[in-house]
Formats: structure tokens, sequence, C-alpha cells
DNA sequence: AGCACGCCGACT
DNA sequence: GTCGGCGTGCTC
């Protein structure tokens, strides 16, 4: 007679503890399967994740179903599962379903194709970082090595936009069409399954961050494009960045990593400097990066008599100049004129940005759309005002000044368009270098000094992306004797070094790990004494911990949000020592975010 | 995570 | 009295 067995099952839920069910000898049930089975007395969707022969659980429920005909998981995505969970502070289960196509998220019965015979690991794996100015240069780079490899397995090749895909995707069809496989957030379900099925061997996969979850089992290389990208970094539970989980996959699977970009991350570069990942190299192109100080502090966008004056030369000489700010819409902020009340949004501490074209205001966190009244509705008398400057009023402004050039907000850009009007958005699309004569940079003052010790790092990014669109850039600041203007001048390694330099002295991340938990709460004092007691709970346990400090915004859709940041040496270490107190502060409604840098 | 259970203050 | 908010324990 046959024995029943049982099959150790994750579920998809916060939990950080796996459930055993039993099953008859006969059923074919393998780890990595979907099945379905009874859960607190409701059909749930389950990963099993062992088979063992006895279970310490008397009265064991059974399995009801098997869902799919092969495993959708392999057992060394089980394993990397672990990995994951042990390194973020997030449940095993949680990364475990984040390896399944959503389509597979649901119940039902799905036909999953074999996997063939996988290729033997490599006994050698390197990091490499290849640097080039445009995507066409790094792309033939790292080309012949995609070949090799798709010789005997599949290549990823993440990519941080959907636009920016789908544009390499063109160059990459040439040598690659029918190997191709594209996983994206942005299709279907059903799609992304389909893709997934047919991408599970010997395939070149093009993805978004979330494809390295969905790795085939015969996976060679991954190649992590434009990687010092901010859109790798994800903003929602569990807060990973690629980066990191590309280089875990990469040690854990040994496979080879390839980094590409126009320039390093700053983790990488400390890497690259440690000798821990070789460099390869295209020279940077000719570029002129002029520095202009300005007079007034934050009042960058009004159109100084020097900046009129290059507008008016580029215009006369038939020049193409972009104009860089970055803030969207007419206005920034709606006051009254006679109360000097803010107009702001009712679910977070936000003022309203008033948009001509739609001509209402919007929340710029929460997106939530009002009309204006006529006056005030905090005093009724006083008229409102738009104050500050904006991409709308900057185009409103120059077509004034300017009225016979073609003057156009990037994204109605034309082959006659003089000056176009642009936010930091475009440097995630793929673009062609050198499309402008000249480029002009209003607001570096207002990015480079957010409250985040990672602003100036990005300002350098990002001001050196932008002057790849430009055969010259001119940058109106009010400090320009900053040493991110003057490692603007030199070769980028220069920077870099300072920086790390200042993260040294601080002992900030790359040089040690920040932990930084969020609560969100609707009450704001009940917030404030949870808060409160977490970081005297905390506080003697680690040897730094700020807070509670208040989050930009404070109030995000009608929750109040106050953060603790603790920094240490050693990032498991760290996590081990808080993990008991966080994981089991419990309160109705309050919501935890963690990220770890 | 969700759901039940049980403790305690508020109120027709 | 009993309604309901919220901390606690449990799920194979």
């Amino acid at each position: 007679m046959a024995q029943d067995k049982i099959a150790k099952v994750a579920l998809p839920i916060a939990l950080n503890r796996e459930f055993d069910y039993s099953f008859g000898a006969s059923a074919k049930i393998k780890p990595g399967m979907r099945v379905l089975v009874d859960f607190r007395a409701r059909k749930t969707l389950a990963v099993v994740t062992a088979i063992k022969k006895e279970s310490k659980i008397t009265n064991l429920k059974s399995v009801l179903a098997a869902l799919e005909n092969n495993s959708s998981l392999t057992s060394e995505q089980i394993r990397f599962a672990r990995i994951l969970s042990s390194f973020y502070p997030y449940n095993f289960g949680e990364f475990l379903f984040m390896m399944l196509p959503s389509y597979l998220k649901r119940i039902r019965n799905v036909k999953i194709f074999p996997v063939g015979k996988l290729p033997n690991s490599e006994k050698t794996y390197q990091h490499k970082f290849m640097r080039a100015d445009t995507f066409s240069q790094r792309y033939y780079l790292w080309r012949s090595q995609i070949k090799e490899k798709l010789e005997t397995g599949s290549v990823l090749v993440c990519f941080p936009q959907v636009s920016y895909l789908n544009e390499a995707k063109k160059i990459l069809d040439a040598d690659f069409g029918p190997k191709i496989k594209v996983m994206h957030s942005y299709e279907s379900e059903k799609d992304f399954f389909t893709n997934w099925q047919g991408s599970r061997q010997n395939s070149l996969i093009l993805g978004t961050r979330v494809a390295i979850f969905c790795y085939p089992a015969d996976l060679k290389m991954i190649i992590v494009e434009d990687e010092n990208n901010y859109s790798y970094f994800q903003e929602e539970k569990p807060f990973y960045h690629l980066l990191q989980v590309a280089f875990l996959l990469s040690k854990f699977k040994k496979i080879d990593l390839i980094l590409s970009s126009s320039l390093p991350a700053l983790y990488t570069y400390k890497l690259i400097r440690d000798k821990k990942i070789s460099l390869q190299e295209v020279a940077q192109n000719q570029r002129q990066i002029k520095v202009v100080q300005t007079q007034k502090y934050l009042k960058p966008a009004i159109i100084s008599p020097v900046l009129g004056e290059i507008l008016r030369k580029n215009i006369a000489e038939n020049k193409k100049t972009v104009i860089f700010l970055n803030r969207k819409g007419f206005a920034p902020r709606i006051i009254c004129s006679s109360c000097g009340q803010i107009l702001a949004c009712e679910h977070c501490t936000m003022p309203l940005r008033f948009l001509s074209q739609k001509n209402n205001a919007v929340c710029p966190s929460c997106a939530k759309v009002y009309q204006l009244p006529k006056i005030c509705s905090h005093c009724n008398a006083g008229r409102l005002r738009l104050v500050g400057i904006g991409n709308e009023r900057l185009e409103a402004k120059l077509k004034e000044i300017f009225p016979q050039a073609n003057i156009a907000a990037w994204k109605n850009i034309k082959e006659q368009t003089q000056i176009a009007i642009a936010t930091r958005e475009i440097i995630s699309s793929l673009y062609n270098p050198q499309v402008f004569d000249s480029g002009i940079v209003l607001d570096a003052d207002r990015q480079m000094s957010f409250f985040d010790y990672e602003a100036v790092f990005e300002t350098f990014i990002y001001l050196q992306k932008i002057s790849l669109f430009c055969k010259n850039l001119v940058i109106f600041t009010h400090n320009s004797k900053h040493y991110l203007f003057s490692g603007l001048q030199t070769d980028w390694r220069a920077f870099y070094e300072a920086e790390l330099k200042q993260r040294k002295a601080l002992s900030l991340p790359p040089f040690g790990t920040l932990i930084k938990i969020t609560l969100r709460l609707k009450d704001e004092n009940k917030l404030f004494n949870k808060v409160s007691s977490l970081y005297n709970k905390l506080k003697p346990k680690v040897y730094e911990i700020y807070g509670p400090l208040k989050e930009h915004p404070f109030k995000l859709r009608g929750k109040f949000r106050y953060t603790l940041i603790i920094k240490g040496k050693n990032r498991r270490q760290l996590w081990e020592v808080i993990k008991d107190e966080v994981l089991h502060l419990r309160v109705a409604h309050l919501y935890l975010a963690i990220v770890v840098k």
C-alpha cells in the first residue's frame, strides 16, 4: 500500500513560515509546483518548497490539487528566494511569489512546458563594468559575449524603462531577432506569461527590473544597461535594488554580470577601485560644460540677461537649444494674495501645482486633480496668485520674449524646433548623442540640495547624462565653487574620488549600511508615540540612530509618515540586531517600509 | 496577512 | 448591559 507523503508549502502571505500538507504517494507533486490547499478554511494557492516523509504536525490537511503538470519554479529558484529573504527584511514566501508571472499567481490550471537538459555551470565567472557614452557604443562592447553565451544558454539584459527597452530592441533585433523575448510589467498578464514560457530556455531576454526574478534555469549572463539609473530601485515593498539582486544572482548561479553605463553607480565605482570588478572603457566624447554663477539663490528660472543673450545668439545662428527645468506645470505654488494661504492637497502636506494647459491644479504627490475657485476659499476675499516657475510658464515666457522662434515642450518637439524645454525624465530614454547645439540647466541647485545624502551624486549623474545630448552645456548655479562642478570639468574619476571621501568621512554607503524605517499611520499623535517607542527600544541596541524625522511630504495620501535612520558597519549583523523589534511591531493600520542601503 | 478571541472604555 | 477598537495568537 502506498504511503502518504508530505509537501512543505509556502503561501503568498507576509508570513515567515511554511506549512505541511499530505498527499497520496501516487500524486505527481514536486518542489516548485503550484498547488491548491485548504488554509484557514480557504482554498489558497501555494508553492511546494520540499517533499518529505514525516511532519511534526499531526492531523495534516491534504493537498487539494496540483495546478500544473510541471513545476513552474525550479528548486534552484526556491533556494535563491531564501537567499533574498536573508538579505532583505522581507519574507521567503513574498520573494518566491515574485518569481512567478502574475498570471500564475491566481488559482488556475496551467500547462507548463518541461525544461530540457541544462548546461554545465561555469567554473569561473566575472563581474565587469563597461563604460561608453552612448548605448550603441556599449552594445558593441557586449554584443559578442551575448552571442557566445547564447550558444549554451540564456542571457538577460535589464533596462531601466520600457521605452528604453523598446528603442534598444530595434538595435538588438538585427543581430538576435528570433531569440529575443521581452518581459516587462506593462504587458498583459497573458502576454507576460507566454513570453515567460518561451524564455525558459536558450533565449535573449530583454526586461525591466521585474524580469530578474523570473530568470530561466539556463541563465548564463546578466547585463544591466544604464546601471546607474535610479529606476532600478523599487520604491515599494520589498524595496530592492536591481543591482544588488543581480550581484546576488550572479554569485549564486556563478554566471557573468556585466554592468553597462555612461558612468558607474558610486557603489560600482568603489568595486572597480578595489579591483573587485574589471573596467572596459571607450574614451569619453569631447564636450564643453560651462558653469555660470548666478546672483539670486533659488531663483534660477528667471530669464537672466546671460540666458537671454545665449538664446538670442542661438536663434540668430539657427542653433538648437534645450533648456532643462525639472518642474512640471505652470507654477509650483498657488497663494492667496490677501490671506497668504497656500493651496494644498487634502490628503498630502503638499502645495498644489497649477497646470495652465488643463486649467486646473494637481497634487504632485498623489496626483489628485482640483478645480480652482475664483477667489480664495479660506478668506473668501483674495484672488489666487500663481507663484514660481514651471515648464509651462517658462515656455510661455520664452514665446513672449522670442515671438519669432520655434519653441516647444519636449513631448511636442519637431524637426524645426529651435528651443526645447525638458525635465529629467528624458535621461531614461535612449537618445541620439549631441542632437542639440546647446543645453542649459536652470535648476541644478535645487536638485543638489535635496535632503538626501545621494543628492549631489545623483545631480552629477544627471548633469553628465544631459551633457551627452548637447555639444555644449551651460549650468546656472549659485554655488559654482562646489566640488560637483569642478568634477564636471575634469576626468569623471576625480569627482567619484571626492564623493567617496565625503561618504567615508560620514560612514555612509558604500562604506557602511544604512537602514531607513518609515512608519505610516492616519493618526498623527499615535504615530508619533509608536515611532518614539520604537526609537527608545532600538537606541540601546545600535551605535547610531537618528529620528524620528518627518518624511517629505509629511502626510501622504491621508497618512502621516515618520522615519528612523540607523547606521552601522555590517549589513546582516545590524539587521539581526533590530529585526525582532521592527518585525514584531504590530499596530492596527500601521504600515512599515524598510529600506536597506 | 487575515481572522477570531478577549480585554476594556464609551454610550443608547 | 453591549458595541467596537485594538492587542495577541494562530494558521499545516
